[in-house]
DNA sequence: AGGATGATGAAG
DNA sequence: TTCATCATCCTA
């Protein structure tokens, strides 16, 4: 079994998004994010990783967040299985693929339900202040690259992306 | 039927 | 910074 915290999060609204898989509507690789909520969408990036979305929205609305790196919690040993040995506990689930690898998630894995399956999210033990999650833009993408839709706690090393402590104050 | 493009990661 | 590597989607 593995288990971590959810230290970086993206959203993606496909309405509204022209970043979003499902901008332009349905498609046989995003019929999850269409698909109930609480199920998750998994693809194929760049045709050797896959990423991990949870699916937001009400059944026919196309919206998922994307799970970028969690903070290992159990199962340390088994995520260095997969990722490889020597690789360090902060590189284990840094980075969306990373993650999807650490916890051996595939495509297979593609609309599970996560309230009836052997993956889930579990209720969160310790409330994060949102004072310590920080907005930022969205990595690895060309659209819309300026929205403020990536969700990171501050300055968490198992973070992707540049490190950052504190809020930007804005021009 | 074919070409361009990625919600990345690893190595140098 | 470069490149590996290919499913998916768009255009024709």
């Amino acid at each position: 079994m593995t288990a971590g915290i959810i230290v970086e999060t993206e959203a993606y609204v496909a309405a509204i998004d022209p970043a979003s898989h499902a901008y332009r509507g349905r498609t046989q690789r995003n019929r999850s994010m269409f698909g109930p909520p609480g199920r998750v969408y998994v693809y194929t990036i760049y045709g050797m990783h896959v990423c991990m979305n949870v699916v937001t929205e009400a059944e026919g609305t196309a919206s998922a967040v994307l799970l970028r790196a969690l903070e290992p919690v159990a199962g340390l040993d088994i995520m260095r299985a997969r990722r490889g040995v020597g690789v360090k506990d902060r590189d284990l689930a840094r980075g969306p693929g990373r993650l999807c690898q650490a916890l051996g998630i595939t495509l297979v894995d593609d609309g599970h339900d996560l309230l009836s399956s052997n993956l889930w999210i579990a209720n969160p033990t310790d409330a994060v202040e949102d004072r310590r999650v920080l907005a930022t833009p969205r990595i690895g993408i060309t659209r819309a690259a300026d929205l403020p839709w990536r969700f990171v706690l501050a300055g968490s090393p198992f973070a992707s992306g540049r490190r950052t402590t504190s809020r930007t104050p804005s021009p």
